[in-house]
DNA sequence: TCTGGGGTCCTACAGCCA
DNA sequence: TCTGTGGCTGTAGGACCC
């Protein structure tokens, strides 16, 4: 049986459901990110199409998205009714099959082998029932993979339903750009270009050992197995989390040892809060501290044993801290923990 | 121009040990 | 006993995703 996969993009979700919400927002430019203030330090989580006119997008800087526009309408993200929104939406899709697997938000994979119905009516089905509970739209792409069916799924949008089959290939997948493919960065697009390969196409008529020599062995394999399509990734409808973390940008750089340290000890205090809600236990503590030129270093230390104490888990932040030579403001902090262990004694 | 916050995975390197 | 090597672990940084 050959692998059938859809993936389930929403479209422009977060400024979709504040539309929704508020219907004198329909047809305008909305933007939702940081703290709705286009003044303040933040970026578009997402515009919405009547804003992506004027060239906004994603992951754009607040203050020059409100240069582009000051008209837009800039809101806070509201992720509690987001979460709301999106369980509905994968709730409908765990009705078609069970093997889903969560991407963020917004998005999710969905592994449709198994079922007997065309791929149209299964998209079709999807699309409106995500209407019916959310009154939301969703595009859809569907593949014999995860990389594919990605794929297929950003081809429309808004509303839209496309499906990559193995034969489309050369015809669909090599004239994108190297961009489209997951995994291919700002930074790897440009290492690219330098190679003098800019759509995928090219990149499927690099060996793998080019490759490989220029990303590493694991990057470069992927590389040129994605440009040829190939991705057997399953699809993983459950997995344990690796870290939790927690950062702040400051709205303005500070110089302040005092500030600094009460800062990571709250942050510290939010992390710990969510170990134990985790019944887990750490061994590792990474701090992270952004200069106000953008450098960023972390430093990490692991504990003998593992633990969930709150004074154990400042002692190791405090100590990374004595490791940072603060010569400079600093933007951002962060407390990250890893490598977990389970809390039998709970 | 200015660049969030929550994650994952990979690589390089150093130190330790068999 | 000395030296080289390879594996493992911890640490730091980077690229990427939504």
């Amino acid at each position: 049986m050959s692998r059938r996969i859809l993936h389930m993009d929403m479209d422009a979700f977060f400024a979709a459901v504040e539309q929704r919400r508020r219907p004198e927002l329909i047809g305008k430019p909305v933007v939702v990110g940081g703290m709705g203030d286009p003044s303040s330090r933040g970026v578009v989580a997402t515009a919405s199409y009547e804003a992506r006119v004027f060239g906004i997008h994603s992951a754009m800087p607040l203050k020059i998205a409100y240069k582009l526009n000051p008209q837009a309408v800039f809101l806070p993200a509201d992720f509690e009714t987001y979460e709301e929104e999106s369980r509905k939406v994968k709730k409908v899709l765990r009705n078609i099959s069970p093997l889903m697997e969560d991407v963020g938000i917004d998005e999710a994979f969905l592994d449709i082998s198994a079922i007997s119905r065309s791929s149209l009516e299964i998209g079709k089905e999807i699309k409106e029932n995500v209407m019916a509970v959310t009154g939301l739209t969703c595009s859809i792409g569907i593949g014999p993979n995860k990389l594919l069916a990605k794929i297929a799924s950003d081809m429309k949008k808004p509303d839209g339903y496309t499906v990559i089959e193995e034969d489309d290939i050369e015809d669909i997948l090599w004239p994108l750009p190297v961009r489209k493919l997951l995994g291919v960065g700002p930074k790897t697009e440009t290492v690219l270009k330098d190679m003098g390969v800019e759509i995928i196409g090219d990149l499927a008529k690099v060996t793998p050992e080019i490759l490989s020599l220029r990303f590493g062995p694991s990057h470069g394999n992927f590389l040129y197995r994605a440009a040829c399509g190939l991705d057997e990734r399953p699809i993983v409808t459950f997995w344990e989390p690796k870290s939790i973390s927690r950062e702040r940008t400051f709205p303005r750089d500070i110089g302040h040892w005092q500030t600094i340290a009460t800062v990571l000890a709250a942050l510290t205090k939010e992390v710990v809060l969510e170990l134990r809600q985790e019944k887990m236990i750490v061994k590792t503590i990474t701090i992270k501290v952004r200069f106000s030129d953008f450098q960023t270093v972390t430093r990490s230390k692991s504990l003998e044993e593992a633990s969930d104490v709150e004074t154990d888990i400042r002692r190791a932040v405090f100590a990374c801290l004595q490791r940072v030579e603060l010569v400079k403001k600093v933007r951002l902090l962060g407390v990250r923990l890893s490598r977990f262990e389970k809390h039998f004694s709970l």
